[in-house]
DNA sequence: CTCTTGACTTAGCATATAGTAA
DNA sequence: TTACTATATGCTAAGTCAAGAG
């Protein structure tokens, strides 16, 4: 078991990775770009105060033993009625029990256990009706302030909550059959389907455009799923066998029709639909948690469809079943009211353990998955421990020092087990790689850190290593690293003989194991949290090198830069819009239009003042794209497009006209509104030609000069905007502001660059990162 | 201990909505 | 105002990690 190595004497490289990195393609089409990726590792200080330290762990004990008989006393009655907004009695109560439990690691348990966790089956014993009476007879205030969680106590959250009223989860509408008319065919012949197998027909003949439904791995799931629902149901009057034999194009039209349909309704049919909607989900979206009022994140149940995995998962286009509430189990406070499943129906269970935060949850049928209904992401809930994550990343910096320190001397550790942590480490930590469970047969094959394989390493000498591999959601990451020289030693004697294709690197190390080891460094550290911590990192170099000066505009494009430089170390990408290459095209053309025109105003100086073109004929040159060709199909397009233009407006007047009964406009109007254009034609036809610019009156050197001006500016925005887009078109920017990067870090560059808030988070980001927002100064670090 | 399950965060894509240029 | 594009939101798949089961 313990693997000896021979010891290989390289000196202590400096501790920094240049990555050149080309962030591209998954399976699918994406566009390749080259990135440049510089980040250096060099070691924050380690300089926060063991006292203030050692202050958080016991304040974290303390609430832990916090007793639960309250919870008895705050139950509530329906969220309908608005919830009593008693302050919960955990700040109180957590503070008194504080004093006394300094030493209390011990008593924890035992009392936790008598304590909380059984109140779940107690509830049945409870003769708690009074306390119920009591607390809904106290007047209760509607909407209190909103709760400042981040102000309290801080609360170890084992216990999630000492209330909890909500009216369960929203049923997707049953199925609606097609009309008679519509049906798949089987060899040319409608089949009449039972609504059962109809439904899965449709699935599939409503993404029949899509790139799932020509992928054949998704056809043949689908289809082996599709004939077991026939089975199921009788069957129809004839045999459907073969895939290739089903026409589903009728399907397919119906549905597009549909929504074609949608798309066109009258903004006062949309605004009907809309408040229908809402009127249905008004009771779902919200609950009440310790009185307050929160909103639910997803209280829908998934609807029925085909599975549609990313990249290429085994069971993709699988059939997804359809929940019924018999499969559901409810999550909900003790004494509260029972949401009342859909008639004629029953829950599978009815929990109420205040240890989760889940109000619902069911099992998925494809992978056997459980599914929750959780909170917003604008809930105290989510918000406290989105604080607790980048708490934990803070509290990284005082530790990463010696971490680096022992990992970089571990790369040579004799045994075999050490080095392969150490390095797995390096990779974590300088590549921002994620764990990497071991995934199974049914799954995308997709890894991460630990799970590596031969394949997934190639080397460039002296020391550039190449990854090539997919990561989570089958994104690939793709980086030609200049790594540490011991890293790659290693890389490569992982890789040795008798290893082969298929085998993996880190043969002797796991997350649990990795984990496991990083708990000694600080508890609570695991793999993720160098992704949190180092995404956060770079975020606040990056700010700090941004001049505080110029428009708002600048400042913030200087920010989104700074979030696309940690974009590109997580590797966010996004698939390139299947309208990306025609914008980018258009605005190309724009470009050359503009320089065309440019082109033009310079021809025309030319003739006003010959000598200034002797002078300096370069000036008076096209630019270089602006060949014969070019400007020929460049003029073409302008006439085209100002033809388009007259043809358009000259409909929409006649429309107009004939609405108010009035006579339409002659067709001889029309072709003397066309003229124009033809006159404008024929005179670029003639500069073509000629060469030479028709000079109008009034035109001066000066004033063309200053057109000319006007252009460059317009060239270079353009050609500015243009770049962003390309820049941005491959990477994510928001993956990493919404989980990697503090928040205050946001808030503290809004205040101190005099960036608004809501330029840089939207409107749900607001809300989700309230607690940033009024906490952070401009002064804030991470 | 190993394997599985449960609970929760992180992720990209699809669609709805807002914003903007014509 | 319209038409198109950019951004925001919704959706749910796919990870991580701890705890429970065997």
């Amino acid at each position: 078991m313990t693997n000896v190595l021979s010891d290989e004497d390289i000196p202590l490289s400096q501790r920094k990775a240049t990555v050149t990195s080309k962030i591209s393609e998954t399976a699918k089409k994406r566009k390749s770009v080259t990135v440049k990726n510089e980040r250096s590792i060099s070691d924050s200080d380690d300089q926060i105060p063991l006292k203030k330290k050692r202050a958080t762990e016991t304040a974290v004990v303390a609430t832990k033993a916090q007793p639960s008989s309250k919870k008895i006393k705050t139950e509530e009655k329906l969220s309908k009625s608005p919830a009593s907004t008693k302050a919960s009695p955990a700040k109180a109560n957590g503070k008194s029990k504080k004093v006394n439990n300094v030493s209390a690691k011990q008593a924890t348990e035992p009392e936790s256990d008598i304590d909380e966790k059984p109140l779940a089956k107690r509830k049945v014993k409870k003769t708690d009706s009074k306390a119920d009476g009591d607390d809904t007879s106290t007047q209760e205030k509607e909407e209190e302030e909103f709760y400042k969680w981040w102000e309290s106590e801080s609360n170890d959250g084992s216990v999630k909550w000492n209330s909890l009223v909500h009216n369960g989860v929203l049923f997707p509408p049953p199925y609606e059959p097609l009309p008679a008319h519509v049906k798949l065919k089987y060899k040319g012949v409608p089949v009449v389907l039972p609504p059962e197998a109809e439904e899965v027909a449709g699935f599939f003949g409503a993404m029949l455009e899509t790139d799932h439904a020509k992928n054949e791995v998704f056809q043949s799931n689908f289809f082996n799923d599709f004939k077991a629902v026939l089975k199921n149901c009788g069957g129809p009057h004839l045999n459907v066998e073969k895939f290739e034999h089903c026409d589903f194009t009728d399907i397919f039209n119906y549905y597009e029709e549909k929504r074609v349909q949608k798309k066109a309704m009258s903004t006062a049919e949309k605004k009907r639909v809309k408040e229908e909607k809402d009127k249905l989900e008004e009771n779902y979206k919200v609950c009440y948690l310790d009185g307050r009022k929160e909103l639910v994140g997803n209280f829908r149940i998934e609807p029925p469809g085909l599975f549609r995995g990313r990249g290429s998962h085994p069971k993709t286009g699988k059939l997804k079943e359809r929940v019924m509430p018999e499969q559901v189990t409810i999550n909900i406070g003790f004494n509260t009211p029972i949401p009342q499943p859909p008639d004629g129906h029953d829950w599978a269970e009815v929990k109420h353990d205040n240890t989760v935060s889940w109000l619902a949850t069911w099992k998925e049928n494809i992978n056997g998955a459980q599914k929750y209904v959780f909170l917003a992401a604008n809930s105290s809930l989510k918000g406290m421990s989105d604080y607790k994550k980048f708490e934990k990343a803070r509290e990284l910096k005082n530790h990463i020092t010696r971490i680096r320190k022992d990992y970089t001397k571990e790369l040579k550790d004799e045994l075999m087990a050490n080095r392969q942590r150490a390095t797995a480490m390096y990779l974590i930590d300088v590549l921002a790689l994620r764990a990497g469970g071991e995934k199974g047969e049914d799954e995308a094959d997709t890894v991460g850190c630990c799970s590596l394989r031969y394949e997934h390493v190639s080397f460039k000498p002296p020391n550039t290593v190449v990854f090539d591999f997919l990561g989570k959601d089958s994104i690939r990451f793709y980086q030609e690293v200049k790594i540490d020289p011991q890293v790659y030693k290693n890389l490569k004697l992982f890789k040795k003989a008798p290893k082969k294709i298929g085998d993996q690197l880190f043969d002797r190390l796991d997350p649990p194991t990795l984990n496991r080891h990083l708990q000694n460094y600080m508890p609570g550290l695991t793999a993720k949290v160098f992704r949190t911590y180092n995404a956060s990192k770079t975020m606040q170099d990056q700010l700090a090198k941004i001049e505080n000066k110029g428009t708002v505009n600048e400042k913030y494009v200087a920010y989104n830069a700074a979030n696309r430089t940690v974009a590109i170390l997580c590797n966010h990408q996004r698939t390139v819009s299947k309208a990306h290459e025609q914008s980018v095209g258009k605005i190309e053309d724009k470009i050359l239009e503009i320089k065309l025109q440019r082109y033009r105003l310079k021809m025309t100086i030319a003739q006003l003042d010959p000598k200034l073109k002797k002078s300096d004929p370069e000036y008076f040159q096209p630019d270089p794209e602006l060949d014969d060709t070019a400007m020929d199909r460049l003029i073409d397009q302008i006439i085209q497009r100002e033809k388009d233009k007259v043809a358009k407006k000259f409909q929409k007047e006649n429309e107009k006209r004939a609405a108010e009964k009035e006579e339409a406009l002659s067709e001889s109007e029309l072709r003397t509104r066309m003229k124009v254009v033809e006159e404008l034609e024929a005179e670029y036809k003639k500069e073509r030609k000629t060469g030479k610019a028709e000079i109008k009156n009034g035109m001066t050197v000066e004033k063309l000069q200053a057109q000319i001006e006007k252009l460059n500016e317009r060239i270079v925005n353009t050609t500015l905007q243009l770049k962003d887009k390309e820049d941005n078109s491959t990477v994510a920017l928001t993956t990493s502001k919404i989980n990697y990067i503090d928040p205050r870090l946001t808030v503290m560059f809004s205040k101190k660059y005099n960036v608004p808030i809501e330029k840089l988070f939207s409107k749900t980001l607001r809300e989700k990162f309230k607690w940033a927002i009024e906490s952070a100064d401009e002064n804030w670090t991470f």
